[in-house]
DNA sequence: TGCAAACCATAAC
DNA sequence: GTTATGGTTTGCA
């Protein structure tokens, strides 16, 4: 069975879709409308699930874990995540995103340079991510350094971007099978947002 | 700067 | 099969 789980902390919402076999999908926004439609959505019509008002304790650890991401913490994440139904780029791209640390950032460009492929096919991943914060997509940015899009809107890619700033200030590289992700501090974007403000 | 053309995996027809 | 669609890039005026 499927099941569907809303709780707000704060004044986000968090939502997370899980099974037996683990994380099928999490998400979160300040409005529960877009929260519940989205985990209604991410669950295939002929599915049986039902939507839980109390919190299972594994939908409690998880929503706990979405909000330290969400506040800017650098946490270990090792939950099961379910991704036999993805395509196997797409789970090729949400992997070598996974290895973004925290205070860091990657490009379209440079996960495709990693993952093979091209910038727009990564683009394409990053807007149906289904392990939003998990899979810190708000840590992709354009090869300008120029933010680029965020399926939860721009404001909160900056915020969260914003929160997660450690003070780094040279690019490293980090290993993924069969190659390696080229990264930059976050200070790289936020350099460019000042400019604007 | 701004615009056009190349680029690449997916989903929908 | 084919086409449309992006959270992109690059080159060139």
């Amino acid at each position: 069975m499927i099941e569907a789980c809303l709780e707000k902390i704060g004044k986000v919402w968090f939502g997370v879709v899980f099974s037996e076999q683990g994380l099928l999908y999490t998400t979160f926004s300040s409005d529960s409308k877009k929260v519940l439609n989205c985990l209604l959505s991410s669950i295939p019509f002929s599915t049986p699930f039902q939507v839980t008002s109390q919190p299972s304790t594994f939908a409690k650890t998880v929503i706990a874990c979405l909000n330290n991401i969400y506040d800017g913490k650098d946490v270990e994440t090792s939950f099961p995540l379910v991704t036999d139904h993805l395509p196997a780029y797409t789970r090729k791209v949400l992997n070598a995103t996974s290895l973004i640390p925290v205070g860091y950032l990657a490009t379209y460009g440079s996960i495709s340079e990693a993952v093979g492929g091209g910038p727009r096919a990564v683009g394409n991943v990053m807007a149906k991510n289904p392990f939003v914060p998990i899979v810190p997509c708000h840590r992709v940015v354009k090869s300008d350094f120029t933010l680029g899009g965020y399926g939860l809107g721009l404001q909160v890619k900056r915020e969260l971007l914003i929160r997660e700033k450690r003070g780094y200030t040279s690019p490293r590289e980090v290993k993924l099978y069969g190659g390696s992700l080229r990264i930059f501090p976050v200070e790289y974007s936020l350099i460019k947002l000042n400019q604007f403000t």
